[in-house]
RNA sequence: GGAUUUUUAGCUCAGUUGGUUCAGAGCAUCUGCCUUACAAGCAGAGGGUCGGGGGUUCGAAUCCCUCAAAAUCCA
C-alpha cells in the first residue's frame, strides 16, 4: 500500500464519522450491569453557529465521554438545543420586519407559527456543526428545551413551586427594553460610555426664592421626583434638611431628606430622587417610604402620570430637550456641563434601557439555595478548578429572588390564569385551572379565565435540563450525571440553578463534577464575540488545520478555568468593513498548526512502520529498546491517569504529545529502525518480535490519544493491522498503566544525555552529520554504554566505535554525564584554549554548586529537620558534583 | 465601594502537602542541515535575581503581611 507523505485529514474525517454513526457507537441504553458515565450538553442556542467557545467546551466533553466509553463505561452524552427566548424572538421579529410584518399585527399564535418554522429550518444547524467537530453524542437523544417533554417539566416545576408558596407576583425594578417591550436580565444589558450632559437645576424652597441646586443627567425624570436627598454630613445643606422644595415644571412639593448614599463631591451633592426610574432611587424610596410615580410608558414615551399634557405620548429623549428649554425659560436652569457616563443598552435591540417598575413573577431563592451551597462547600459536588467555590459562595450568600417572567411570546407561557375578579389560579393546563377556578366560583365559564401573557425566563427550563432529558424509567440510572462542562460566566445563571433544581426535585445533586472553562479571547484579550467580529471562522480553521489539529490547539492552550488567548489575527476595528475584511482572511493559528503537524508526524510514523518487511528468521536485537519503551510508556500512562483524575486535560494532551513525538518517534523508532538496503532499494527487514512489539506500542499510543484526536487515531489504528467491519478504536479498551522498571528509564536518560552531547559536539565543530565518530569513556558502569545501550548511541549519535578506556586519547572533546567521562576524538585539530576555557567555566559552576550543597549539609538544623530522603539526596548531589569536578579537572590537565 | 482572581523567559502558560542537579513547556529568536517516515521535518543554542518590599523557616516561585498593577463579577 502506498501512503502519501502528507496526511490528508478531510476524507478521513468524514469517512470515520459516518462509520461511527452507522455502527451506533455513541448510542447509550440503560444497562444496570455497566457503570454509567453521563454528560448533558450545555444546550447551545438555536440561533447560534459554532464559535470558538463551543469548540472548547464540546471538545472537552468529547474527550471525557470518549475515554469513558473506551473504559467500558456506559457513556451517554445527551445533545440538545435551547430555545433562547429573547435572542430567538429578536431574530424572528427582525425577519418578519424584513418581510414587512409587525409582530403586534399578526398576534401571538401566528407569530409562534413563524417562530417554530424558523426553528425547524435553522435550529439544528449548530448540532450538525458539532458532528464536524467529532462530537460523540447519542444523537437519538437530541432534546430541545421547548419540546413536549421539556415543556411539561418546566410547567410542572412552576406549579410545584407555586403550590409550595415559593413563587409570587410582585413589583420590581427591572431593566426595561422599550423597543422589544420586555424586561431584560442584567446580562442582557450592555453598558456603553456615552457623552451626555449634566444639567444643574434650581429646586426652590416652598414659599421662597431660596433654592437647592440639583444636578441630573435625565431632566425628563424630574416629573417623577418625590424627594431631594443630601448627605447628612454635608455642611452646605444642613440647614435645609426637613424643609420642602418645589419640583420644577410639575410644581410638586417634596421633602429634603438625608442619606449616606449621596456622594458629597458629585454634582451639587443634592440628589433628586425618582423612585420609579432609577434603581438606586428606588431603594431610597423604599427606605423612606416615598411615593412612586411612573412617568414613562412601556414604549419609552411619557405616560399620563407625568402630569404635563404636552409631554404625554412623546418619546423620553424628545421630552428631555423640551424640558431643558422649559426650565431655561422658567429661569430654573443654572448651567449645563459635558459629562461622560455609562448608559445601559439592550443587547438585542440596542435601545437605551429604562429602569422601570413592573409586575413580575419571582421565585424565592434564599431557602431553595441552601442545599446547593452546602453540597458545593463540602465537595459533594466538585468544582474544577476549586477556586470557583469562593465566587459561588459569595453569590449564594447575596442571592436575590429570581425574576422569571419575560414579556415575550417565544417561550414557556406562564401557567397562571386570572379570574375576572383578579384572583389567580395556577395549573398545568387550562382544564385543570378551570377545575380549580370552579371551586372559587362555581358560575365561571372556561372563557372567563385569562392566561398570563408572559413567558418564563429561558433559564427556568435550562435549570431542569439534567433531569428533563431523561425518561422516567432511566433517570435513576443516569442521574446524577457525571460531569458538567461549562463556562464560569454562567456559574450563577445555570450551574447554581441546576444544583438548586436537582435538590428540590430529586433531593440529589445533578452532577458529581463541574469543569469550568475559561473564556476564549483574542490576542488583545477581548472575549471573542459576534459583535466584535473577532472570532476566527471555525470551519476555515478546521479546513486548514484539520479537526484534530483544532482540537489539539484549543486543548493544549486551555487550563481549566483559565481564559484562552487564541492567537489568530483580529479585525483592524469594529467598523463593518474592517470586520468584513477580517472575515475574508485565512485564519492562522500557531497552536492549531502544531496540532496539524502532530497528526502528520503520527501519519509518517505509520508510513515508516508499514514500509518494513518482516523476516521471521532474524534475531531480536532490540530487546533493550522494547524494555525501555515499555517502562517509559507505563510511566507516562500513570502520569496521564493522574492528570485525568484531576481534570488536567491540557497537561494530559501535552504529555501524550511528548510521549509520541519525543519518546516513540524520536527515540524508540530511531533505535529500532532498520537501515536502508541500497541494493534492494528498500529498508532491510525487521525481526518479528520487534515488529510485533512496535505495532503493539503504536496501537496503545493511538488508543491513548484517541479521545483528544479521534480521526487520525482511528485512521492509523485501522491501518496498523487488518480490522473487521464494526471494529473501531472508539470502543477499543483505554490503556491502563502497569508497574514499570524505573531503573531502565534512568539509564536511558543518561544515555540520551550522552547522545545529546555528541550531537552538540557535531553541531559546534560543524562536522558532517553523516561522519561516523568514535566514543571513548571512563565509567564505573561500562556495560551500560559499551553493551546495553550501545546500539542506541550508535544509531542516534552516529557513532561507530564505543570503547571503555581509562586512558584519555589525544585531540578529543570531552564531556561528563553523571559519574562518567566521555571523549570524542575529532578528525581535525581542536582549539585547546577554547576547550580549556569551556571546561574551566563548567568547573567554576560546579564548585559554586558544591558550595551551596555543602552549606546545607554543614547546617545542623538542616540535618535535624529535613526529611531523611532530602538529606540523602543532598549527599548524592554532593558526591555527583565532586565526581564531575574531578573528571573535568583531569580533562583539563590532559589537554 | 464590596467580592474573587491574577502577576514566572519576547508571547501564552505549567510548576499538585515548601526540599530530586541550582524554575519547565509550546510559540517566537538564533545556528547548521532537503540525512531514503516526516522541511507539516532533523540536530543544536540562547533567554527568567518567579511584580516590589518585609516576615516565617535549616530551606520560599510555593506559606503569612504589605504595597503596586491588571482582570472579572456584584452594587
Amino acid at each position: 500500500m502506498e501512503l502519501s507523505t502528507k496526511y490528508n485529514p478531510h476524507i478521513v474525517e468524514s469517512k470515520w464519522y459516518a462509520y461511527w454513526l452507522k455502527h451506533k457507537f455513541f448510542a447509550s441504553k440503560k444497562d444496570p450491569n455497566k457503570e454509567p458515565f453521563t454528560i448533558v450538553i450545555p444546550p447551545p442556542n438555536i440561533t447560534g453557529v459554532l464559535h470558538m467557545g463551543h469548540v472548547l467546551n464540546n471538545t472537552i466533553q468529547d474527550i471525557l465521554i470518549r475515554k469513558a466509553r473506551m473504559e467500558g463505561k456506559n457513556a451517554c452524552w445527551v445533545p440538545g438545543t435551547d430555545h433562547a427566548s429573547i435572542a430567538t424572538e429578536a431574530k424572528i421579529v427582525k425577519m418578519l420586519k424584513e418581510k414587512g410584518i409587525q409582530k403586534s399585527e399578526i398576534g401571538r399564535e401566528k407569530f409562534l407559527e413563524y417562530a417554530w418554522a424558523w426553528k425547524e429550518k435553522y435550529g439544528g444547524i449548530i448540532l450538525n456543526q458539532l458532528q464536524k467537530l467529532g462530537a460523540s453524542c447519542d444523537w437519538d437523544r437530541t432534546a430541545f428545551t421547548m419540546d413536549e417533554k421539556r415543556s411539561k417539566a418546566v410547567i410542572d416545576m412552576f406549579v410545584r413551586l407555586y403550590d409550595k408558596g415559593l413563587i409570587y407576583r410582585g413589583l420590581r425594578m427591572v431593566n426595561w427594553d422599550p423597543e422589544a417591550k420586555t424586561v431584560l436580565s442584567n446580562e442582557e444589558v450592555i453598558y456603553k460610555e456615552v457623552n451626555s450632559k449634566l444639567y444643574y437645576v434650581k429646586y426652590k424652597l416652598v414659599g421662597s426664592e431660596e433654592f437647592i441646586p440639583v444636578a441630573t443627567a435625565r431632566p425628563e425624570t424630574i416629573l417623577g421626583d418625590t424627594a431631594v436627598c443630601v448627605n447628612p454630613n454635608d455642611e452646605r445643606y444642613k440647614h435645609l434638611v426637613g424643609k420642602q422644595v418645589v419640583v420644577p415644571i410639575i410644581n410638586r412639593i417634596v421633602p429634603i431628606i438625608t442619606d449616606e448614599y449621596v456622594a458629597i463631591d458629585f454634582g451639587t451633592g443634592a440628589l433628586k430622587i425618582t423612585p420609579a426610574h432609577d434603581m438606586n432611587d428606588y431603594e431610597i424610596g423604599k427606605k423612606y417610604n416615598l411615593a412612586i410615580i411612573d412617568t414613562i410608558a412601556e414604549d419609552g414615551t411619557m405616560s399620563q402620570a407625568c402630569g404635563v399634557a404636552k409631554y404625554v405620548g412623546k418619546d423620553r429623549f424628545v421630552v428631555r430637550q423640551e424640558i431643558v428649554k422649559d426650565l431655561e425659560q422658567a429661569g430654573l436652569l443654572l448651567k449645563v456641563e459635558d459629562y461622560k457616563n455609562q448608559v445601559g443598552t439592550s443587547e438585542r435591540t440596542g435601545a437605551v434601557v429604562e429602569p422601570k417598575l413592573s409586575e413580575q413573577w419571582f421565585i424565592k431563592m434564599k431557602e431553595l439555595a441552601q442545599p446547593a451551597l452546602e453540597n458545593v462547600l463540602n465537595d459533594n459536588i466538585q468544582f474544577h478548578p476549586p477556586t470557583f467555590k469562593n465566587m459561588y459562595k459569595a453569590w449564594i450568600d447575596n442571592i436575590q429572588d429570581w425574576n422569571i417572567s419575560r414579556q415575550l411570546w417565544w417561550g414557556h407561557r406562564i401557567p397562571a390564569y386570572y379570574l375576572p375578579n383578579g384572583e389567580i389560579v395556577v395549573a398545568p393546563s387550562l382544564e385543570e385551572a378551570y377545575a380549580k377556578a370552579l371551586k372559587i366560583n362555581p358560575n365561571l365559564k372556561k372563557e372567563d379565565l385569562k392566561q398570563d401573557e408572559d413567558v418564563l425566563d429561558t433559564w427556568a427550563s435550562s435549570w431542569l435540563w439534567a433531569i428533563s432529558v431523561f425518561d422516567e424509567d432511566e433517570i435513576d440510572y443516569y442521574y446524577p450525571t457525571t460531569v458538567l462542562v461549562t463556562g464560569f460566566d454562567i456559574i450563577f445563571f445555570w450551574v447554581m440553578r441546576m444544583i438548586i433544581a436537582g435538590y428540590e426535585l430529586r433531593n440529589e445533586k445533578p452532577f458529581h463534577h463541574v469543569y469550568f472553562t475559561g473564556m476564549v479571547r483574542d490576542k488583545l484579550r477581548r472575549k471573542m464575540s459576534k459583535s466584535l467580529g473577532n472570532s476566527p471562522d471555525v470551519f476555515k480553521l478546521m479546513e486548514k488545520y484539520s479537526t484534530d489539529g483544532v482540537r489539539y490547539g484549543i486543548m493544549a492552550s486551555s487550563v481549566a478555568g483559565n481564559d484562552i488567548i487564541f492567537d489568530t489575527e483580529v479585525p483592524k476595528s469594529q467598523k463593518p468593513e474592517d470586520i468584513a475584511e477580517f472575515e475574508k482572511l485565512e485564519p492562522e493559528s500557531k497552536i492549531c498548526e502544531t496540532g496539524r503537524n502532530f497528526a502528520n508526524k503520527i501519519w509518517n510514523a505509520l508510513r515508516l512502520v508499514k514500509s518494513w518487511d518482516v523476516d521471521e528468521n532474524l534475531p531480536n536485537n532490540n530487546q533493550i529498546a522494547i524494555e525501555w519503551f515499555t517502562a517509559k510508556l507505563n510511566q507516562v500512562l500513570a502520569e496521564v491517569e493522574n492528570q485525568f483524575d484531576q481534570f488536567r486535560l491540557s497537561e494530559a494532551i501535552t504529555t501524550i504529545y511528548k510521549l509520541i513525538w519525543d519518546e516513540f518517534c524520536a527515540n524508540y523508532l530511531e533505535m529500532i529502525k532498520p537501515s536502508y538496503n541500497l541494493q534492494a532499494q528498500k529498508p532491510f527487514p525487521i525481526d518479528a518480535l520487534t515488529f510485533q512489539a512496535t505495532l503493539s506500542f503504536f496501537d496503545t499510543l493511538m488508543r491513548l490519544l484517541h479521545p483528544f484526536m479521534p480521526f487520525i487515531t482511528e485512521e492509523v489504528w485501522q491501518n496498523l493491522q487488518p480490522r473487521k467491519e464494526g471494529e473501531s478504536i472508539c470502543i477499543a479498551p483505554y490503556p491502563k498503566s502497569q508497574p514499570f522498571d524505573n531503573q531502565i528509564i534512568k539509564e536511558a536518560e543518561q544515555v540520551f544525555e550522552v547522545i545529546q552531547n555528541i550531537n552538540n559536539i557535531r553541531n559546534e565543530k560543524q562536522l558532517k552529520k553523516n561522519l561516523e565518530l568514535e566514543l571513548y569513556f571512563n565509567s564505573p558502569n561500562p556495560a551500560l554504554y559499551e553493551t546495553k545501550f550501545a546500539f542506541a548511541i550508535r544509531k542516534l549519535a552516529k557513532v561507530g566505535k564505543i570503547q571503555f578506556s581509562t586512558q584519555k586519547p589525544t585531540n578529543v572533546v570531552s564531556f561528563v554525564v553523571k559519574n562518567a567521562e566521555f571523549f570524542v576524538p575529532l578528525p581535525k585539530e581542536i582549539n585547546k584554549e577554547e576547550e580549556k576555557a569551556k571546561i574551566s567555566k563548567e568547573i567554576d559552576y560546579l564548585k559554586g554548586f558544591r558550595e551551596s550543597v555543602l552549606k546545607k549539609l554543614n547546617n545542623e538544623k538542616f540535618i535535624a529537620n529535613a526529611k531523611p530522603e532530602v538529606v540523602a539526596n543532598e549527599r548524592q548531589k554532593l558526591a555527583d558534583a565532586e565526581a564531575k569536578i574531578k573528571a573535568l579537572e583531569e580533562s583539563l590537565t590532559h589537554l
